[in-house]
RNA sequence: UCCUGGCUAGCUCAAUCGGCAGAGCGGGCGGCUGUUAACCGCUAGGUUCGAGGUUCGAGUCCUCGGCCAGGAGCCA
């Protein structure tokens, strides 16, 4: 029995008899030779035959097999810069060939471009094409890097629940469901306010896990469950909040950039912009921002594009804005200090100007818009307690959460990263629903 | 909720001014010893999103409705 091997070590087996298990994504036959890419998950492979090399019964079978048969592939490795495939250059000269499972003729998926409405009712049969397939790819070394850097750090993985009794900012609508006796429970949309209580236990804490939004946002940059990777960290200002982010999403692109150049080639992704990113970040205030913005407002000349990119003092910014303020720089850049009035009710104010909350948005390049979002916590009992009341939120289901304030109450800091927006910046791809295996929008819940 | 665009073969699309509804892929049959979404020949495959209207004649024009997309708003 050859080796069983995994496509994307095929180069270590050069010259080698290998097995391979998988299934069939494209066959090529030419009368008395013929192609066979096997994908087995880890990679996509060349299979190679000649009439001669097989019984004749064997030969005329592969010949006919469909698309996405189930195979094992027993040959020998063989270096060629023809072979196409996952990471390819290598192909295998089959030797012998079983057929596990030969799959239904009328596989819907082809070999090109599927329309959006399409591909995504057949998203369980999609995720098999390369594109997608590199995509998910990426989307697990994102969530790994992650977790690699939090855990190197000092920060301990405390999940937080999924099922709530309020709103955490108040704001959002949110996806509400009947709890037994209890009344309504809801999705969350964060797990930030129970990360402030585990911090208090220790010290440094993440959270992960899918969030629920039943906005009505239908953008490319917006489903309705998401994940988020949500750090919080005791003992920690807006700078140190930065610098965490920046290592952070330094540590993830970089990781991405040396474990998935297959993925990313077959993407078709120039990463020169993304082999940039490394500490420190740009980190301009609001300020400037707006500064900035209603500089290039002034500028713009077409006037549909100026009604746009409208801004004043106050606002919080439109995709538009983001968009433009993001193109004046190489690397992701920091902005903070928004106004206390766009931002939710636990941000700390700005130290004697209390129209600013100390809030940091991280913006990616490329018109990615925002990955990240943090901000310093109110840290005071009695201001947080205004804040609650001028929310007009429920005192009593925040007694909780206040008396956080009572029981040594320290400076604290945290923010979340939306897993799919780093995805799908570092892919270079159009929309966040190929960022996730099974997306979620306001207008599918199906598969 | 608003704005804009789209809906034709299983899929991706074409159809000029309102004048015989087409191609490529995929399927079937045949051919080919290096294909890269192979190629070549043959073949099957249609309620043109739905309803109504204008017209000798509607995929095309008009009215109403449905569905989808991505932008605004909202948000990560």
């Amino acid at each position: 029995m050859a080796t069983l091997i995994r496509v994307d070590q095929i180069a270590a087996y050069e010259g080698q008899e290998v097995t391979v298990r998988g299934w069939v994504y494209n066959r090529t036959d030419k009368g008395k030779l013929c192609f066979l890419l096997v994908r087995d998950g880890y990679g996509y492979v060349q299979c190679v035959a000649f009439k001669g090399d097989l019984p004749e019964e064997l030969f005329d079978r592969m010949v006919r097999l469909p698309q996405e048969s189930a195979v094992i592939v027993q040959g020998t490795v063989r270096k060629d810069g023809r072979a196409p495939g996952i990471p390819g250059g290598y192909e295998i000269s089959v030797r012998d060939l079983q057929i596990v499972h030969e799959a239904a003729l009328d596989y819907p998926m082809a070999l090109k471009e599927h329309g959006v409405d399409f591909a995504l009712d057949h998203r369980h049969l999609w995720i098999r094409m390369p594109s997608q397939w590199a995509v998910l790819r990426v989307r697990a070394k994102v969530i790994q890097a992650a977790r690699e850097w939090l855990n190197a750090n000092g920060f301990i993985n405390m999940d937080t629940p999924i099922l709530t009794p309020n709103a955490v900012e108040g704001t959002t609508t949110l996806f509400e469901t009947q709890y037994f006796d209890e009344g309504s429970a809801y999705l969350t949309q964060s797990g930030q306010l129970y990360n402030e209580a585990n911090i208090y236990a220790f010290g440094k804490v993440y959270c992960f896990g899918p969030t629920f939004r039943a906005e009505k946002s239908k953008t490319r940059r917006h489903l309705t469950e998401f994940w988020m990777l949500e750090p919080e960290m005791a003992f920690t200002d807006l700078d140190g909040l930065m610098e965490v982010e920046e290592q952070l999403i330094s540590h993830i692109v970089q990781t991405v950039l040396r474990e998935c150049q297959p993925e990313l080639k077959s993407l078709k992704r120039d990463t020169t912009r993304l082999e940039k990113v490394q500490p420190p970040f740009p980190r301009i205030s609001y300020d400037e921002a707006a500064e900035i913005l209603r500089q290039i407002y002034e500028q713009e000349s077409d006037p549909e594009r100026k009604e746009l990119l409208r801004f004043e003092w106050g606002m919080d910014f439109g995709s538009p804005h983001e968009t433009e303020l993001t193109n004046r720089f190489e690397k992701p850049v920091f902005v903070y200090g928004y106004p206390t009035a766009v931002k939710a009710f636990y941000m700390q104010p700005w130290p004697g100007r209390p129209e600013v909350c100390k809030s940091v948005d991280l913006l990616a390049p490329e018109g990615y818009g925002e990955i990240c979002g943090g901000s310093e916590r109110i840290y005071d009992y009695d201001l947080l307690l205004e804040r609650i009341r001028q929310h007009n939120l429920p005192q009593e289901a925040f007694k909780w959460y206040l008396d956080l304030r009572k029981y040594g109450s320290v400076p604290h800091a945290g923010f979340g990263m939306g897993v799919e927006r780093v995805t799908a910046w570092l892919c270079g791809i159009e929309h966040v629903r190929e960022a996730i295996p099974f997306p979620r929008t306001i207008k599918r819940v199906y598969p």
